[in-house]
DNA sequence: ATTGAAGGAGAACGAACGTTCTCTTATAGT
DNA sequence: ACTATAAGAGAACGTTCGTTCTCCTTCAAT
């Protein structure tokens, strides 16, 4: 479908300009002679609802710029050509960042996390803070050490436990101090 | 430092409107009264290469924009003030997906994979492909069930293994098919 | 007190912008 | 073959754009 091509290239720009097109550059991009058949175009996509424009009239990327199509489960397999249109789309950074400025990213040595499935290599979001809560996985010093753990909370009692049965549980004989929360998980291969 | 609240409100526009602003929007967002002491000021950032143009004079987001600040190893604790400028920084999308148009996300489930560090609810980014090599972690078609796991090819044997002791390896009875190779593996708590 | 540099105001420029209009050509349905 | 509709060309508009220039103020160094 011409369609179909034509928003191909607006977001092949978009990927490599790291901006949406003026008309103008629409009109060289889909090879038109003028600017008005690339406003109807846009004018087409936007009634679709596929594009939205700002205040100013310029262009704003949805979430078909940047976005990841997402399927199912494993074990439902490929979708068909027709379930296709149906996929959701996201986006990486915005699905795992909700709060830039206080998210750092760390690299993991070591098993002691292995049952939770991190292992070493992987790269963890984590989020700045002070306090969690039980249950989470947080980046802490310890007696002056740095360490990677589920923090775990009994009564008053407070100490991390590691994922790993190789690996004992670390109750704190000074102080404990979490400096952040792990938000996600990134591995690559 | 003034300049470092400037660029943020920059980069705070750039973040909620998707695109960089102009010379008179920069204007307002510093609190000037005419467009030349904005210019000025992202004349000194261009110099300082911290920003970029088009070739139309239009700004271009740079790895500010949009990134996550990657610290070391969990061991090496936090980073003090000093070092803080040092920090590579990265924007997941671009780090993680090469090929757009072929990549995937997809959930999973089971727990057949967990000793490489995949368990169930985590997604994983897949990268369509029909081949794929010894030791990659495939989707692939079994004798019609859809299932993730390692490639293993041994000669001209070709077959799946998990992950997981408590499961067996799969010999292909009929056909393998691959039809994805997985990339990266991302869990959001 | 004088000077120099820097920071900001304000006006001005051509170019590019979004938008709209009319006119011509191509297309598809009958 | 005729007609209604859509697609594109081309010109024109007011606005906003990036950029540059001159002038005024502020402030620190001498």
């Amino acid at each position: 479908m011409r369609e179909e091509r034509y928003i191909n290239k607006i977001v092949q720009f978009y990927r490599e300009r790291k901006r949406m097109p003026s008309y103008g550059e629409i009109m060289k991009l889909l090879g038109f002679a003028s600017k008005s058949p690339a406003f109807k175009f846009v004018q087409k996509l936007i009634d679709q609802e596929i594009l939205k424009k700002d205040r100013n009239g310029r262009l704003l990327p949805s979430r078909l710029f940047y976005s990841v199509r997402v399927l199912g489960a494993v074990e439902a397999g490929w979708p068909s050509p027709a379930e296709e249109e149906l996929l959701d789309t996201m986006t990486l950074d915005e699905y795992l960042i909700s709060n830039k400025e206080a998210t750092f990213m760390l690299t993991v040595n070591g098993d002691s996390m292995k049952d939770a499935g991190i292992i070493a290599g992987d790269l963890v979001l984590v989020e700045r803070a002070d306090k969690a809560k039980d249950g989470d996985i947080v980046v802490a010093e310890v007696d002056s050490n740095w360490t990677m753990k589920y923090l775990r909370k009994r009564g008053k009692q407070v100490y991390l436990e590691p994922a790993n049965s190789k690996y004992k549980k670390i109750f704190p004989k000074e102080d404990l101090k979490i400096s952040a929360v792990v938000k996600a998980v990134i591995r690559k291969y």
